[in-house]
DNA sequence: ATAAACTGTAACAATTTTAATTACATTAAT
DNA sequence: ATTAATGTAATTAAAATTGTTACAGTTTAT
Protein backbone atom coordinates (compact mmCIF):
# COMPACT_ATOMS: atom_id res chain seq x y z
CA UNK A 1 0.00 0.00 0.00
CA UNK A 2 1.52 3.53 -0.67
CA UNK A 3 0.95 6.87 -0.16
CA UNK A 4 0.48 8.21 -3.72
CA UNK A 5 -3.11 9.36 -3.62
CA UNK A 6 -2.72 10.58 0.35
CA UNK A 7 0.12 12.85 -0.50
CA UNK A 8 -0.88 13.99 -3.96
CA UNK A 9 -4.35 15.38 -2.24
CA UNK A 10 -2.32 17.13 0.16
CA UNK A 11 -0.31 18.58 -2.85
CA UNK A 12 -4.03 19.61 -4.17
CA UNK A 13 -5.49 21.15 -1.19
CA UNK A 14 -2.24 23.46 -0.42
CA UNK A 15 -2.48 24.74 -4.07
CA UNK A 16 -6.35 24.73 -3.72
CA UNK A 17 -6.02 27.19 -0.61
CA UNK A 18 -2.89 29.03 -1.71
CA UNK A 19 -2.53 32.22 -3.29
CA UNK A 20 0.20 32.70 -5.74
CA UNK A 21 2.90 29.71 -6.21
CA UNK A 22 3.88 27.48 -4.11
CA UNK A 23 7.57 26.34 -3.68
CA UNK A 24 8.02 22.08 -3.55
CA UNK A 25 10.17 22.95 -0.22
CA UNK A 26 7.07 24.54 1.21
CA UNK A 27 4.90 21.58 0.05
CA UNK A 28 7.00 18.95 1.57
CA UNK A 29 6.84 20.81 4.73
CA UNK A 30 3.32 20.66 5.18
CA UNK A 31 3.04 17.12 4.57
CA UNK A 32 6.19 16.41 5.53
CA UNK A 33 8.06 13.78 2.89
CA UNK A 34 10.88 14.66 0.80
CA UNK A 35 10.92 17.53 -1.54
CA UNK A 36 12.06 15.46 -4.37
CA UNK A 37 9.20 13.08 -3.95
CA UNK A 38 6.94 15.64 -3.53
CA UNK A 39 8.24 17.15 -7.40
CA UNK A 40 7.65 13.57 -8.42
CA UNK A 41 4.21 13.69 -7.91
CA UNK A 42 4.14 17.55 -9.09
CA UNK A 43 5.66 16.13 -12.29
CA UNK A 44 2.65 13.55 -13.02
CA UNK A 45 0.13 15.90 -11.77
CA UNK A 46 1.80 18.47 -14.43
CA UNK A 47 1.53 15.35 -16.58
CA UNK A 48 -2.05 15.22 -16.44
CA UNK A 49 -2.57 18.89 -16.46
CA UNK A 50 -3.85 19.55 -13.26
CA UNK A 51 -0.86 21.63 -11.78
CA UNK A 52 1.27 24.20 -13.67
CA UNK A 53 4.99 25.16 -12.75
CA UNK A 54 7.14 28.08 -13.01
CA UNK A 55 10.78 27.26 -13.57
CA UNK A 56 13.63 29.27 -12.11
CA UNK A 57 14.36 31.83 -9.11
CA UNK A 58 11.08 32.32 -7.35
CA UNK A 59 9.34 29.79 -9.27
CA UNK A 60 7.01 27.41 -7.89
CA UNK A 61 3.68 25.79 -8.77
CA UNK A 62 0.22 26.27 -8.78
CA UNK A 63 -3.55 24.99 -9.92
CA UNK A 64 -4.05 24.20 -13.82
CA UNK A 65 -7.30 24.95 -13.88
CA UNK A 66 -10.33 26.44 -11.36
CA UNK A 67 -10.65 24.03 -8.43
CA UNK A 68 -14.10 23.48 -8.24
CA UNK A 69 -13.37 21.98 -12.58
CA UNK A 70 -11.01 19.65 -10.83
CA UNK A 71 -12.71 16.42 -9.22
CA UNK A 72 -11.31 13.83 -6.88
CA UNK A 73 -11.38 11.52 -9.19
CA UNK A 74 -9.32 13.40 -12.16
CA UNK A 75 -6.67 13.54 -8.62
CA UNK A 76 -7.27 9.88 -8.55
CA UNK A 77 -6.63 9.07 -12.10
CA UNK A 78 -3.21 10.54 -11.45
CA UNK A 79 -2.00 7.98 -9.54
CA UNK A 80 -4.80 4.97 -10.29
CA UNK A 81 -3.00 1.16 -9.66
CA UNK A 82 -3.76 -1.03 -12.38
CA UNK A 83 -5.50 -3.26 -9.55
CA UNK A 84 -7.61 -1.58 -7.15
CA UNK A 85 -8.37 -4.30 -4.93
CA UNK A 86 -5.03 -5.79 -5.09
CA UNK A 87 -2.67 -7.61 -7.82
CA UNK A 88 -0.52 -11.00 -7.10
CA UNK A 89 2.38 -11.27 -8.54
CA UNK A 90 1.92 -15.11 -9.28
CA UNK A 91 1.51 -16.49 -12.27
CA UNK A 92 -2.00 -19.24 -11.85
CA UNK A 93 -2.00 -22.78 -13.28
CA UNK A 94 -3.09 -22.53 -16.36
CA UNK A 95 -3.71 -26.32 -16.42
CA UNK A 96 -6.15 -25.64 -13.34
CA UNK A 97 -9.75 -24.17 -14.76
CA UNK A 98 -9.69 -21.78 -12.09
CA UNK A 99 -6.25 -20.77 -12.39
CA UNK A 100 -6.71 -20.35 -16.23
CA UNK A 101 -9.68 -18.09 -16.00
CA UNK A 102 -9.35 -16.33 -12.56
CA UNK A 103 -7.36 -13.09 -13.81
CA UNK A 104 -9.94 -12.33 -16.93
CA UNK A 105 -12.88 -12.43 -13.99
CA UNK A 106 -10.81 -10.80 -11.89
CA UNK A 107 -10.26 -7.63 -14.35
CA UNK A 108 -14.00 -7.53 -15.16
CA UNK A 109 -14.95 -7.46 -11.26
CA UNK A 110 -12.06 -4.81 -10.92
CA UNK A 111 -13.45 -3.08 -13.70
CA UNK A 112 -17.07 -2.59 -12.23
CA UNK A 113 -15.84 -1.76 -8.72
CA UNK A 114 -13.75 0.38 -10.66
CA UNK A 115 -16.86 2.52 -12.23
CA UNK A 116 -18.42 3.01 -8.81
CA UNK A 117 -15.32 4.41 -7.19
CA UNK A 118 -14.73 6.55 -9.84
CA UNK A 119 -18.89 7.63 -10.00
CA UNK A 120 -18.46 8.69 -6.47
CA UNK A 121 -14.88 10.47 -6.39
CA UNK A 122 -16.78 12.30 -10.03
CA UNK A 123 -18.82 13.67 -7.67
CA UNK A 124 -16.96 16.04 -5.70
CA UNK A 125 -13.90 18.01 -7.06
CA UNK A 126 -10.98 20.05 -5.14
CA UNK A 127 -12.95 23.42 -4.11
CA UNK A 128 -15.54 21.09 -2.20
CA UNK A 129 -13.14 18.92 -0.64
CA UNK A 130 -10.81 22.10 0.64
CA UNK A 131 -14.37 23.94 1.62
CA UNK A 132 -14.22 21.41 4.27
CA UNK A 133 -11.37 22.63 5.63
CA UNK A 134 -11.74 25.69 8.37
CA UNK B 1 0.02 -3.50 -3.41
CA UNK B 2 -0.16 -6.78 -2.38
CA UNK B 3 -1.84 -9.72 -3.48
CA UNK B 4 -4.24 -10.87 -0.40
CA UNK B 5 -7.86 -10.51 -1.94
CA UNK B 6 -6.77 -12.24 -4.83
CA UNK B 7 -5.15 -14.92 -3.46
CA UNK B 8 -8.04 -14.57 -1.32
CA UNK B 9 -10.76 -14.81 -4.11
CA UNK B 10 -8.79 -17.60 -5.69
CA UNK B 11 -8.69 -19.88 -2.61
CA UNK B 12 -12.41 -19.31 -2.20
CA UNK B 13 -13.39 -20.06 -5.96
CA UNK B 14 -11.39 -23.04 -5.78
CA UNK B 15 -12.98 -24.25 -2.49
CA UNK B 16 -16.61 -23.06 -4.00
CA UNK B 17 -15.83 -25.40 -7.19
CA UNK B 18 -14.44 -28.31 -4.89
CA UNK B 19 -16.33 -31.23 -3.95
CA UNK B 20 -14.73 -32.41 -0.88
CA UNK B 21 -12.11 -31.23 1.19
CA UNK B 22 -8.90 -29.51 -1.23
CA UNK B 23 -5.25 -29.55 0.77
CA UNK B 24 -3.68 -26.45 0.95
CA UNK B 25 -0.82 -27.74 -1.48
CA UNK B 26 -3.37 -27.98 -4.11
CA UNK B 27 -4.88 -24.65 -3.40
CA UNK B 28 -1.00 -23.26 -3.85
CA UNK B 29 -0.32 -25.29 -7.20
CA UNK B 30 -3.79 -24.08 -8.63
CA UNK B 31 -2.84 -20.57 -7.65
CA UNK B 32 0.70 -20.98 -7.75
CA UNK B 33 1.84 -19.03 -4.50
CA UNK B 34 3.80 -20.65 -1.65
CA UNK B 35 1.41 -23.11 0.45
CA UNK B 36 1.99 -21.58 3.86
CA UNK B 37 0.67 -18.10 2.56
CA UNK B 38 -2.07 -19.83 1.50
CA UNK B 39 -2.19 -21.59 4.84
CA UNK B 40 -1.97 -17.88 6.43
CA UNK B 41 -5.05 -16.60 3.98
CA UNK B 42 -7.08 -19.61 5.03
CA UNK B 43 -6.19 -19.10 8.62
CA UNK B 44 -7.76 -15.53 8.15
CA UNK B 45 -10.68 -16.85 6.42
CA UNK B 46 -11.77 -19.77 9.33
CA UNK B 47 -10.97 -16.43 11.63
CA UNK B 48 -13.83 -15.20 9.94
CA UNK B 49 -15.92 -18.07 9.36
CA UNK B 50 -16.32 -18.53 5.83
CA UNK B 51 -13.83 -21.76 5.48
CA UNK B 52 -13.74 -24.81 7.82
CA UNK B 53 -11.15 -27.17 8.54
CA UNK B 54 -10.07 -30.63 8.93
CA UNK B 55 -7.10 -31.49 10.55
CA UNK B 56 -4.69 -34.61 10.09
CA UNK B 57 -4.28 -37.34 7.29
CA UNK B 58 -6.70 -36.66 4.30
CA UNK B 59 -7.53 -33.37 6.01
CA UNK B 60 -8.29 -30.17 4.19
CA UNK B 61 -10.51 -27.08 3.63
CA UNK B 62 -13.85 -26.31 2.30
CA UNK B 63 -16.41 -23.21 2.70
CA UNK B 64 -18.01 -22.85 6.15
CA UNK B 65 -21.29 -21.91 4.37
CA UNK B 66 -23.01 -22.48 1.44
CA UNK B 67 -21.66 -19.93 -1.37
CA UNK B 68 -24.55 -17.81 -2.20
CA UNK B 69 -24.97 -17.02 1.54
CA UNK B 70 -21.12 -15.41 1.04
CA UNK B 71 -21.21 -11.84 -0.16
CA UNK B 72 -17.92 -10.41 -2.35
CA UNK B 73 -17.55 -7.76 0.10
CA UNK B 74 -17.44 -10.41 3.28
CA UNK B 75 -14.69 -12.29 1.26
CA UNK B 76 -13.39 -8.72 0.88
CA UNK B 77 -14.02 -7.73 4.15
CA UNK B 78 -11.35 -10.52 5.77
CA UNK B 79 -8.54 -8.52 4.16
CA UNK B 80 -9.58 -5.36 3.75
CA UNK B 81 -6.47 -2.80 4.31
CA UNK B 82 -7.36 0.48 6.48
CA UNK B 83 -6.92 3.08 3.95
CA UNK B 84 -8.83 2.06 0.87
CA UNK B 85 -7.10 4.81 -1.64
CA UNK B 86 -3.76 4.30 0.25
CA UNK B 87 -1.96 5.33 3.15
CA UNK B 88 1.52 7.36 3.31
CA UNK B 89 3.55 7.04 6.49
CA UNK B 90 4.41 10.56 6.99
CA UNK B 91 2.87 12.83 9.67
CA UNK B 92 1.87 15.85 7.99
CA UNK B 93 2.72 18.77 9.84
CA UNK B 94 0.46 20.05 12.70
CA UNK B 95 1.42 24.12 12.60
CA UNK B 96 0.01 24.00 8.35
CA UNK B 97 -3.53 24.12 9.05
CA UNK B 98 -3.91 21.87 5.96
CA UNK B 99 -1.63 19.21 7.08
CA UNK B 100 -3.34 19.69 10.40
CA UNK B 101 -6.87 18.29 9.14
CA UNK B 102 -5.89 16.51 6.27
CA UNK B 103 -6.13 12.92 8.22
CA UNK B 104 -9.46 13.69 9.00
CA UNK B 105 -10.77 14.94 5.89
CA UNK B 106 -9.32 12.18 4.13
CA UNK B 107 -10.54 9.53 6.54
CA UNK B 108 -14.03 10.80 5.85
CA UNK B 109 -13.70 10.46 2.14
CA UNK B 110 -12.23 6.95 2.63
CA UNK B 111 -15.04 5.97 4.87
CA UNK B 112 -17.41 6.82 1.57
CA UNK B 113 -15.42 5.51 -0.64
CA UNK B 114 -15.42 1.91 1.10
CA UNK B 115 -19.56 2.46 1.46
CA UNK B 116 -19.96 2.52 -1.91
CA UNK B 117 -17.02 -0.26 -2.81
CA UNK B 118 -18.75 -2.30 0.19
CA UNK B 119 -22.04 -1.81 -1.60
CA UNK B 120 -21.19 -3.09 -5.28
CA UNK B 121 -19.50 -6.24 -3.72
CA UNK B 122 -22.43 -6.83 -1.21
CA UNK B 123 -24.46 -7.26 -4.64
CA UNK B 124 -22.24 -9.95 -5.73
CA UNK B 125 -22.00 -13.90 -3.85
CA UNK B 126 -19.44 -16.25 -4.44
CA UNK B 127 -21.78 -18.59 -6.33
CA UNK B 128 -22.43 -16.02 -9.03
CA UNK B 129 -18.75 -15.17 -9.45
CA UNK B 130 -18.25 -19.26 -9.69
CA UNK B 131 -20.82 -19.54 -12.27
CA UNK B 132 -19.01 -17.36 -14.33
CA UNK B 133 -16.24 -20.14 -15.00
CA UNK B 134 -16.79 -22.05 -17.92
C1' DA C 1 26.97 38.97 -16.21
C1' DT C 2 26.65 36.78 -12.18
C1' DA C 3 24.67 34.91 -8.15
C1' DA C 4 20.71 33.04 -6.07
C1' DA C 5 16.62 30.33 -5.89
C1' DC C 6 13.98 27.65 -7.97
C1' DT C 7 12.32 23.24 -11.11
C1' DG C 8 13.40 18.68 -13.28
C1' DT C 9 15.35 14.35 -13.12
C1' DA C 10 18.66 10.58 -12.63
C1' DA C 11 21.18 7.52 -9.80
C1' DC C 12 21.71 5.41 -5.72
C1' DA C 13 20.93 4.08 -0.73
C1' DA C 14 17.98 2.98 3.02
C1' DT C 15 13.91 1.32 4.75
C1' DT C 16 9.80 -1.16 4.79
C1' DT C 17 6.74 -4.52 3.10
C1' DT C 18 5.69 -8.76 0.94
C1' DA C 19 6.46 -13.41 -0.14
C1' DA C 20 9.11 -17.70 0.23
C1' DT C 21 11.40 -21.01 2.94
C1' DT C 22 12.48 -23.89 6.75
C1' DA C 23 11.21 -26.11 10.71
C1' DC C 24 8.43 -28.39 13.66
C1' DA C 25 4.39 -29.28 16.87
C1' DT C 26 -0.24 -31.11 16.52
C1' DT C 27 -3.98 -33.87 14.65
C1' DA C 28 -6.33 -37.76 12.56
C1' DA C 29 -6.64 -41.86 9.39
C1' DT C 30 -4.82 -46.18 8.20
C1' DA D 1 3.47 -46.55 14.43
C1' DT D 2 3.44 -44.31 10.14
C1' DT D 3 1.73 -41.18 7.06
C1' DA D 4 -0.35 -37.02 5.53
C1' DA D 5 -2.39 -33.31 6.66
C1' DT D 6 -3.16 -28.48 9.39
C1' DG D 7 -1.22 -24.56 12.29
C1' DT D 8 2.18 -21.41 13.20
C1' DA D 9 6.68 -19.27 14.31
C1' DA D 10 11.07 -17.75 12.81
C1' DT D 11 14.04 -16.60 9.30
C1' DT D 12 15.55 -15.33 4.70
C1' DA D 13 14.94 -13.37 0.21
C1' DA D 14 12.92 -10.31 -2.96
C1' DA D 15 10.43 -6.37 -4.24
C1' DA D 16 8.51 -1.90 -3.56
C1' DT D 17 8.66 2.49 -1.46
C1' DT D 18 10.81 6.39 0.23
C1' DG D 19 14.82 9.22 1.11
C1' DT D 20 19.22 11.27 -0.32
C1' DT D 21 22.63 13.22 -3.18
C1' DA D 22 23.92 15.38 -7.15
C1' DC D 23 23.54 18.30 -10.75
C1' DA D 24 21.73 20.36 -15.21
C1' DG D 25 18.49 23.85 -16.69
C1' DT D 26 15.67 28.14 -15.91
C1' DT D 27 14.42 32.60 -14.35
C1' DT D 28 14.81 36.64 -11.39
C1' DA D 29 17.26 40.12 -9.07
C1' DT D 30 21.17 42.65 -8.32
Amino acid sequence: MNGRFPITLHIMTLLCKADGLLSSEYLAGSINVNAVLVRKELSNLIKHHLVASQEGKNGGYMLAKSANQISLGAIYETVKPDAILGQAKNQPNPVCPVGKQINKHLKNLYADVNKVLMERLGDTNLAEFCNKFE
